[in-house]
RNA sequence: GGACGCUUAGCUCAGCUGGUUCAGAGCGCCGCCCUUACAAGGCGGAGGUCGUAGGUUCGAACCCUACAGCGUCCA
């Protein structure tokens, strides 16, 4: 339990102490709470019959990583979903954990291992997996610590990683089931080869860029041709030995004589065929092209297409090997690529060099140039598992937001491929395959992989105990796809009790996460789940196998130069200063309000002073009610809100307080978070604050009876009170420090599970708003005649005010208070309308006229250029109405109520022209007086 | 080349089904204030032909078309 700072009390004598700082300090509080709660449980959910369950599973980060701006982002979303659902009524779960990033894990400790000058091959596999593990034990996970520094309220009991036992175990699982409906194959196919990771990667985990290159013209001679040639156009010369043919189109009449005769590949004295391809295409080069089918994806497929033979001639580091002549030999493809032109120059054989700009991939991990590259590697045939996948997004069964990533989705997985899934490491899960290497008594058997859940004792086929595994780990992206259901252990769940869990909690209600992992994981999740929940949810229902009903796809932040942040350009702040300079909840709070919908971010450090001061302010507002209740008390509480001695100010917060628990509702269940930043910033900062508080301090320090003013600060306690829980999932920690400081709770209670009210439409009365607006206009007119006259607040003014109808006597009698101490009247009397009150600021307001007496303070030049200004505001706004109303077309066309609207506007702003000019009259003739 | 998104005040953004205070907020700027919660504050003020050009409509920041610029994804 903590106390707010007191307020000042100097002492009388000469020595002034350093003030206690009336500013937050969110340093002392973030640091208890986020300990307490954890210690507490209250983060943990449980199988709950009472309450419907809501769930959200993390994105696993890497192992490897380190909070970034991007984290910050989702993780505050996703804390926010689930701190709000836990104080409406749901049983709230979220599930921490990450995943073991295969090729970065393994590079991390590669290059430890590099230090002391070993290699992964020097310690061999079993020990350097056992020296990964190690690694992970004592540095890795750093992320999952700098998440409770943000406050995010995961189940921390539940937290997993992709290569726990049960995970792996659904890894194996998931292969062998695939593998027996004939969902995964092996062979060999051209793959992205990384030649500095030595492993194949995805489709989707190369990123392609533009880049300037050349388009090299190379002779290939023609035999039994003197001086005949047939020029080829290519961006690889060096991959020339590799080249099992030329292919033309068949229609290309230039070359039709040539089809079925053979062309030499220069540098050496190999004889290719030509042959006709549809895929060529004659606009291309000169309509001829090499064919290399073991290094080029296109020419695979013509390769296949012809039977072509199949040459490799690189070593996977991408340097050439013994199938190209020795001159050659062990150089780096783009070593090779020049000594190729340099010597195809020389010999005359290059006819032309054109520049071209070419797409290059490259591996989204290190960087390095893909090398199509041929090998043997294990696929997941996609198709089937998608189009279930693709038709729960069309009808609505998972809803994207923003809803336009729908389209995006659905183009790919119209056109998808299939998955490579082997990847060439040691960190990973291995792949669940055996061969039988048994050199005698083989039967056809033992020529199939043994594919199995368990390690296999014997082959199948000759019941030999000589068994190789192979050598492949899987995609990490193997694991993560059944990170929903797997964090449940899956498929083991009964064996270790979590089988209610997993009914209980499956599926996850919403996925928040980057669109940059749409393919990679979010479509692959929904695939998992069709495909493998009908095993545990025991029907077929899609509704029921989804992994998720709803995906919100975050921002990306960038920098005031629109550059997304990124580790590598140094431009992101390191979030855990940013939380230390500006408290967790400001930094929440602010990059939510930043966050455009479906928009990216532009990212400032600077802009968390906008949540900074918001944490400020309230903590004030906190001690100004405390102050207050320390002198006054509060009245007996029954109800949730008293309405003992209430007056316009308190039914108008009540009406305030009602709308804004409505609004935050509906934006919540819209995923609009900046706009729910809007409206707790709103309420708390101007209705609260500016207004309310103001208000209720001319009944406070008045000379009203104690009951009175205790009803006054138990209101205003229990208004506060319900907003700091509204504010509360976007910022934890200062809104428990304030809502156990307000008022004794019970121990072991905790702002974390105490209830948001429901909004009540019975609180919100539009009449209150409507005179909340009148007496808010009043005091704007006299605050704007005050500064414009340099009126300093510490000279008293008197008001003279008509009151109409709309506003009678008697009413306007009530707001006498609010006046004088909201915009500092010292007398208030009501006046007969179409009086002079010469030497007077005016102003009209809902055709009520107001004159401040400046007699010998005013500027009447000033003044009157006041007036005039006003005067021809309305004036124009007049003219803009009554064309619109002299206007047959709209009057004949427009809705009935919307003539009549206009002409409500026209008779009033008239009636204020009227005054207005008037009082302008009356200032001229002031002058002469 | 295809798809999608964005363009509103100096900056960052709201603006929902076309018509109420539809032209707004925060920051920045100018002026006045240390008024007993808050100077990380209070009060007031100035700032925009809503990217350009057409069109639909009685009426367009909002709907349609084209173009320009910026950005993302896919080939």
């Amino acid at each position: 339990m903590s106390h707010l700072p007191e307020p000042p009390i100097l002492p009388d004598t000469e020595q002034t102490p350093p003030a206690p700082s009336r500013a937050y300090s969110p340093r002392d509080v973030e640091s208890k709470w986020y300990a307490l709660w954890e210690r507490s449980g209250f983060f943990h959910a449980r199988v709950n019959a009472t309450r419907p369950p809501y769930t959200i599973v993390i994105p696993p980060p890497n192992v490897t990583g380190v909070l970034h701006m991007g984290h910050i982002l989702n993780n505050t979303i996703q804390d926010v979903l689930i701190r709000y659902k836990r104080m409406t009524g749901s049983e709230a779960c979220w599930i921490p954990g990450m995943d073991h990033a295969g090729i970065a894990t393994q590079h991390v400790v590669e290059r430890s291992l590099r230090k002391e000058g070993k290699t992964r091959h020097d310690l061999g596999r079993g020990e350097f997996v056992r020296r990964v593990w190690e690694w992970k034990e004592q540095y890795g996970g750093v992320i999952v610590r700098q998440l409770r520094t943000l406050g995010a309220s995961c189940d921390w009991d539940r937290e997993k990683f992709t290569m726990d036992e049960t995970l792996s175990a659904a890894v194996r699982e998931v292969f062998v089931r695939l593998y027996e409906d004939g969902l995964i194959y092996r062979g060999k196919y051209i793959v992205n080869w990384c030649p500095h990771d030595h492993t194949a990667i995805s489709d989707d985990e190369v990123t392609y860029t533009e880049q300037q290159g050349k388009l090299w013209y190379i002779r290939y001679p023609l035999p039994g041709e003197e001086a005949g040639f047939l020029t080829v156009a290519t961006t690889r010369p060096e991959t020339m030995f590799g080249d099992t043919a030329v292919a033309v189109h068949p229609d290309d009449e230039r070359y039709a004589h040539l089809i079925g005769r053979t062309a030499v590949i220069p540098l050496t004295a190999r004889e290719i065929p030509v042959i006709a391809d549809e895929g060529v295409d004659p606009a291309f080069g000169t309509g001829a092209v090499k064919v290399t089918p073991a290094h080029d994806p296109n020419d695979f497929l013509i390769g296949q297409r012809h039977a072509l033979g199949q040459i490799t001639i690189f070593d996977i580091s991408a340097r050439l090997n013994d199938e190209v002549p020795p001159a050659y030999r062990g150089m780096d493809r783009y070593d090779a690529r020049e000594q190729v032109i340099d010597d195809l120059t020389a010999l005359g054989l290059i006819e032309r060099t054109e520049d071209h700009a070419n797409r290059v991939g490259r591996c989204y991990r290190c960087d390095t140039v893909i090398e199509p590259y041929l090998s043997d590697q294990w696929f997941v045939r996609m198709k089937p598992l998608a189009s279930p996948a693709l038709e729960a997004v069309r009808n609505g069964t998972i809803r994207f937001h923003p809803d336009r990533w729908t389209k995006v989705y659905e183009n790919w997985m119209t056109n998808i491929r299939d998955w490579c899934i082997s990847r060439q490491l040691w960190w990973g899960h291995r792949i669940p395959v055996w061969y039988c290497t048994a050199a005698e008594n083989r039967t056809e058997r033992c020529d199939r992989p043994i594919v199995s859940r368990i390690t296999p004792a014997s082959c199948p086929g000759c019941g030999g105990t000589d068994l190789r595994q192979d050598e492949d780990v899987l995609d990490t992206w193997f694991s993560s796809w059944l990170w929903p259901f797997s964090v449940h252990d899956w498929p083991a769940q009964d064996s270790t009790g979590k089988a209610e869990d997993l009914r209980y909690f499956y599926p996850t209600d919403t996925l928040v996460t980057a669109p940059e992992i749409i393919f990679f994981w979010v479509a692959r999740m929904i695939m998992a789940g069709l495909k493998f929940g009908p095993s545990f949810t025991g029907s077929t229902d899609q509704t029921k196998n989804v992994p998720f009903r709803d995906v919100y796809f975050t921002s990306i932040v960038r920098d005031t130069r629109g550059r997304k942040m990124s580790k590598s350009l140094g431009n992101s702040p390191e979030p855990l200063d940013l939380i230390a300079e500006y408290g967790a909840d400001a930094v929440r709070f602010t990059i939510l309000a930043l966050a455009p919908v479906g928009q990216d971010i532009i990212y400032a450090k600077e802009k968390n002073e906008l949540g900074r001061n918001l944490a400020n302010k309230i903590w004030n507002a906190g001690r100004f009610l405390l102050m207050n209740r320390d002198q006054t008390g509060e009245a007996p509480r029954s109800g949730q809100f008293t309405t003992a001695h209430s007056d316009l100010a308190d039914r108008w917060i009540l009406s305030r307080l009602h709308s804004t628990l409505r609004d935050v509702k509906e934006s919540i269940s819209l995923f609009e978070f900046n706009r729910v930043t809007r409206q707790l910033y709103d309420f708390f900062w101007h209705d609260y604050c500016d207004w309310y508080v103001e208000m209720i301090k001319s009944r406070l320090y008045g000379g009203e009876p104690l009951p009175v003013k205790q009803s006054v600060v138990t209101r205003a306690l229990d208004v506060y009170d319900a907003a700091l829980r509204l504010l509360h999932p976007i910022m934890p920690f200062v809104t428990e420090e304030l809502w156990q400081t307000i008022r004794a709770r019970d121990a072991g209670s905790t702002i974390m599970r105490a209830t948001i009210p429901e909004p009540d439409a019975a609180f919100i009365d539009t009449a209150v708003e409507r005179q909340m607006t009148y007496v808010q206009g009043v005091i704007e007119a006299v605050r704007t005649i005050r500064g414009e006259m340099s009126i300093p607040p510490s000279r008293e003014i008197t008001l003279l005010m008509t009151a109409g109808r709309a506003h009678p006597a008697e009413e306007v009698r009530r707001y006498e208070g609010y006046l004088s101490r909201l915009a500092r009247v010292t007398s208030l009397s009501i006046v007969e309308p179409g009086l002079r009150h010469p030497f007077s600021a005016t102003a009209v307001v809902e055709g009520e006229e107001i004159f401040v007496p400046l007699e010998g303070v005013i500027d009447l030049d000033r003044e009157r250029a006041r007036l005039q200004r006003e005067v021809d505001r309305v004036t124009g706004m007049l003219k803009g109405i009554g064309a619109k109303l002299g206007n047959q077309a709209f009057t004949a066309n427009a809705p009935p109520e919307v003539v009549a609207r206009e002409k409500e506007k026209l008779a009033a702003f008239e009636l204020n022209l009227a005054k207005l000019q008037r009082n302008l009259a009356g200032l001229s003739s002031a002058r002469e007086t």
